[in-house]
Order: structure tokens, then C-alpha cells, then sequence
DNA sequence: ATAATTCTCTGACCAGAGTCAGAGAATGGA
DNA sequence: TCCATTCTCTGACTCTGGTCAGAGAATTAT
């Protein structure tokens, strides 16, 4: 399989490279370098400190500056020290520098116009669906999971989360106190473990896992942010929680659940779980679920990539003269071959 | 439609290109420049003239040169006249850099890799799925249609092709003596036209169009090289044809067809073209069709784009922090903006 | 009050990726 | 045969997009 899927990506990847970029050299006008037009555009219409900026775009800090120095010269935006802290600097866009970002944006409409504009309306349509498709699954192999004290900000932001997320959807409420506890020193090892997903270094998603020896192990704080849900990340969580309690000497997960959370029932169900009676007291919880786990399997999600995979391998379709070349002037145009960009 | 189908389009465009540039950039180990990487990936394994590499990546001679000095005095390659022509130099890797091309094959695929272990079988299936769909998609796009005169090499090309391939596949092969003709002079205006589709400059279909007046237009040599086919770009030369057509006065087109053109057939016939008796004597045809022309309508494609759109607009999930953001250091990341790559 | 830290700026420097104008060898056309 | 053309190389420059080491002003910690 992996002979057929890895070659697709890396097509895609070199595609996606040369046509994208190609056009987005375009884009920028050629009057005003990209480092400039990326900067104007993230300062945005608000304006930001200087250091958030920087650290927004992992700028150095001379480097920063100078380019600011540039937009400063031509009028773009205007650079002058915070209130609160004389230290740090707040930049904001003038007049003209909102009118310049504006074209930037124009041109960026521009150039999404062009791929769609030869295109009958259901090729854009499919079109359409197909990039965010791309997009959602792309995103989802960004997400990582780790275990985490249940200490740090982001662990207690996450928990704190799932809490108010109870809070509306249940229909009495939730409140903390009331339900069966699952303090931060019952989530660190061995007593348990606390697991937090991740998309580009913010949390997004949470569950853990208290052990009890060879007893069932209990699986609490299954959380994913609205943002990332339908991507596979509750899933992920779960087997990776499971895992944890396999490896914890575990032979049952068991959990309990509210009604009202839908996908997450319809995840328990899906994965392996089956509805047992109430076996503890959880008075939120209207769903009890149990899994036995399997022996200590090689987690089977595909094989690892192939040796090496055949050196130019297209997928999709492409002007390569397959039976014989169109004619050319002197230098013919031949196979082409992109470099591997990916 | 426009203020959904372009913000989505540029929130795909920014995305890849920060996945892919971000990840690319890593993949080159970071020993050797990308320039030079991507010209040992292009010289390929049997070697080519420098001449050819360079129209081929459009390469600056002094450039090139340099470059390929460089990877000579690495061993990667040996440069040597051409032995037909002492102008132009040939380059051939040798083992060290056959071995060199071979590992940045293998890094090639670890990247991609990375983008599919994370998951599932699957989400896997689907990705390559999307990804084929917007590389087949994005690829139509770039099809460009004109007119051209029929005593282009590239015009001779294709209509050598069309004929090539009737050949094969008629149950009698081809002749073009015994069919009706259609001259290079009656497909020039104002007796007809020629239109070619190209992709990257090289062609990759081609259609034509008799005109008799106000009487049927008669269309001819519709072929579509194999390499594209299924993305619409048979539609879209009909389509111009049409519109030539009309442009020229005629009320009604025509076109005469072999049984064994399937894909021919349904375009036509799914184009508003019904079948009709025999209007002519061409000895290689079963099927007549003609269709009449509507008025000379705006090409009704969808509209411009719109005079701007919202300033940051995701269509598919991202850590966007939504509700209220994740804690974090001193320097917030709070949501965050890409620069318009595109 | 003093020291440590944080933020920004300046100056110096660098590599990659080109561009441009010749110049010199081969070759092709008249 | 000779002139124009084609290909490649050299040398001299350029622009982006950085990095690095201080230095100076504000702020925070002790």
C-alpha cells in the first residue's frame, strides 16, 4: 500500500510547491519584498507589540526591527512605544499601510481567482471540497499527543474547558464538586496519566486515565476543542488512553458518560466499547461503557515506508509526453522532472 | 458563492504552503543548498545537456554553471562535452551522486510519511483521495485554450496525434486521405479556426471548426491527449468551438463520429448534441450530431470575484483559539494570521 | 538601591540565489 | 570561407532574508 500512497503525497506535495509558489511569487507585485508584505500583513488592522509579533513569526530581533524601520520610512505604520511598558513597542498600520494591505488581499482574491475561474461550477465545487478534505486531514496529522502533568497551564486550561463544556451542555449543569473526582495527583503515574493533544504547540484536547492495578482502569477528561473536532483527534486520544492502561497492567477500560454527549457515545460505541450497568456512582453520568483490552499488540496502522520508492512517480495527470513529445523548439521540454520539494 | 468558494481556496493555498514549505525546508538536511539539490535531482539518472537543464528549470547560464561547477568538485557529478556537439556539455551523476539523489529520495518519502503516520487507514485512503482530486482539479485549471494556426509544429503535432490514435482505434485503422479533409487553410479564419489546449506551454489537445455561413458549422479533430483526460479540458474545447461558431454566425453546429470514440460520444451527447440522420458521406463515421446555438450569451461561468473578502478567513479547522485562549508564556500566541502566501 | 532581566535597536557580517555583460569555442548557413 | 548563432563559462554585482554580538533604556526582583 504505502507504494502507492507515499509516491500520491509526494506528488501532491511537488505539485502543490511549484503551482502555489509559483503563483504566489506573482502575487506580491514585485514592488515590495515578501518579508515586508508578511510583516504588514500580520501586524494587522490593530496593530501588535513588537514582541508578539516577533515571536509570532519566530523573527529575530534586528531583523524585525529593520524591516519595521522600512514600513516605518514608507509610511506604512507607525512604531512608538506601549503605555503600559516602556520597553516594548506597538506597531500599527497608517492610513496607507491599511490601503496596502488591502491590495494584498485583493491580490490574494485575485490569484484564488484564477484557479477556479476556467473551471465549470461542479469542478469548483468538488474542487472545494476536496482542498478543505486535504486541509482537515493535513491538520489532523499535525495533532500530537503526549502525556503531561496535570499541573501545567495548558493541562488545567484543557480540564478547565471540559468543565464549562459540561456546564452548558449538560441539562442540569455540571458541577465539579458533585461528581466522582479525578484530582491532578490521581492523573500522574502510577496512579494514572493525564494525555493532552496538540496542533501547532496549543492544546486542543485532553483525556486520562485512572489505574487500579489489574482492576478496570477508568478513563475520565475525554475533551477535544470544537476546533479540531471531526478530525480524528477524540480517537486518537482514546487509543493512546488505552494504551497507557494496557501498559498499567489493565485488561478493561471502563468509563461513564452523559447523555447529551453525542459524538463521544457514538466514539465509545464505534471503538470497541459496550454498554455495561452502572458500576459506580457518577450521578452525571447516564451511560456506562466497557472495553476488554486486546494482548499487548504492535499498534497495526499501517507499514513503515518502503525502502525507497520508485525515483518519479505521478498520480494525478500531467503533460508528460507519455508516447511521443510535442514538438519544441531546440531545448526540448521532454519528461519533466520536479525536484523532490517534499 | 464567490465569498465562500475564494476565502476557502486562499485558506488552502496559505496552509499548504506553510506545511509544505515548512516541512520541505527540513527535508534537505540542511548540508546542501537547495539549489544545488534540486538541480543533482533534475540531471536524473541517465544524465542530460546542460542546455536542456537549463530551459528545462529556466536556469541562468552563469547559474548553472556555478552550480554545477560546485557539485562537481563534490564528486556528485562529471560534466563533459556532448559528443555530437561540442557547444553543449552533458552532465551524468556519478555513484557518489546517484547515492546522494537516491538518500534525498528516501528523505522525500520519510517526509510524506510523516504527513500519513498519524492516520488512520482511513483518513489515509481519503487524503490521497483529496489530494489526487485537487492535483486532477488545479491541473485542469491550468489548461489555457487559443486559437492557433494549423501550421504550428505544435498544431501539426497535435493533429498528428488525433490521427495516430484513430488509427489505433478504429476497427479499420485510419486513413486521412480517404476521410473528408479539413486543411490547414479552411481552419484558418475566416473559413474555420484551430483551437489548442496547452498545459505548461505544451499542447495537449486540440479542436477545430468549419464555418459555412450562416449554415452548420462543422466541428473536427477533436482530440484530447491521453495524459489529461477526465478533466474537463474535452468540455471546454467544445465549448470554445461553440462559441467560435456563433461568433462566425452560425445558428447550428455539426460533427460526424466513429463508433469506437466512447468518451467523443458522451461529451457530445451529455454537451445538449442529439443524434441526427447522415448529413455527409464521410466513410469512417456512425454517429451524426448537431446542436443549435443559443443567442450569444454572457458566458454564464460564474461570477467575478468579489470586490474583497473578509480579511482571515479559515475554512477548515485550525488552533484559531475560539472561545478564549490556552494559557501560555509571556508572548500569547493568540490567534494567529498567516501572511497571504496567496 | 542595586542587580538581573526584558525588549529593542545598531552595526557587522553572511549565504543563497540570482542577474548581467562579455568572451571564447563550436557549429550552421549563405 | 566567413559571418552569425549557439552554448558555456567568468567576473562582477545585487537583493533577500537572515544571524550574532553588544549596547542602552525600562522594568522587575531582591
Amino acid at each position: 500500500m504505502d507504494n502507492a500512497v507515499i509516491p500520491s503525497v509526494r506528488a501532491f506535495n511537488r505539485f502543490v510547491a511549484e503551482r502555489i509558489g509559483a503563483v504566489s511569487d506573482t502575487f506580491l507585485g514585485r514592488d515590495r519584498p515578501y518579508g515586508e508584505s508578511r510583516i504588514l500583513w500580520e501586524v494587522g488592522s490593530d496593530g501588535t507589540d513588537i514582541r508578539e509579533l516577533r515571536t509570532r513569526l519566530g523573527l529575530d530581533s534586528g531583523y524585525a526591527s529593520r524591516v519595521l524601520q522600512s514600513l516605518e520610512r514608507q509610511g506604512l505604520v507607525i512604531v512608538k512605544p506601549a503605555a503600559e511598558d516602556g520597553r516594548v513597542r506597538r506597531v500599527r498600520l497608517t492610513g496607507k499601510g491599511r490601503a496596502e494591505r488591502a491590495t494584498l488581499d485583493r491580490r490574494a482574491d485575485a490569484v484564488a481567482w484564477k484557479f477556479l475561474e476556467p473551471l465549470t461550477e461542479e469542478q469548483r465545487t468538488r474542487l472545494v471540497a476536496a482542498m478543505a478534505d486535504v486541509h482537515r486531514l493535513l491538520t489532523s496529522s499535525m495533532v500530537s499527543i503526549e502525556a503531561e502533568s496535570p499541573s501545567t497551564a495548558d493541562a488545567r486550561w484543557c480540564i478547565d474547558q471540559y468543565f464549562q463544556e459540561l456546564n452548558r451542555r449538560f441539562d442540569q449543569g455540571f458541577d465539579p464538586a458533585l461528581s466522582i473526582p479525578a484530582d491532578a495527583h490521581e492523573l500522574v503515574p502510577p496512579r494514572g496519566a493525564l494525555l493532552i493533544a496538540r496542533l501547532r504547540g496549543s492544546p486542543v484536547g485532553c483525556g486520562a486515565v485512572k489505574f487500579h492495578g489489574r482492576a478496570p482502569a477508568e478513563l475520565k477528561r475525554m475533551w477535544v476543542s470544537p476546533d479540531v473536532r471531526g478530525l480524528g483527534v477524540g480517537r486518537r486520544l482514546l487509543v493512546a488512553l488505552e494504551r497507557a492502561a494496557r501498559e498499567a497492567g489493565a485488561r478493561v477500560v471502563r468509563l461513564e458518560t452523559n447523555r447529551t454527549l453525542k459524538e463521544a457515545i457514538h466514539l465509545y460505541r464505534t471503538s470497541g466499547y459496550r454498554e455495561v450497568g452502572r458500576f459506580n456512582d457518577e450521578p452525571y453520568a447516564h451511560h456506562w461503557f466497557e472495553k476488554r483490552l486486546t494482548a499487548p499488540q504492535r499498534p497495526s496502522r499501517g507499514s513503515r515506508p518502503g525502502r525507497r520508492s520508485s525515483r518519479s512517480t505521478p498520480t494525478a495527470p500531467s503533460a508528460r509526453a507519455s508516447r511521443s513529445s510535442p514538438p519544441r523548439a531546440r531545448p526540448a521540454p521532454g519528461p519533466r522532472q520536479r525536484a523532490p520539494r517534499t
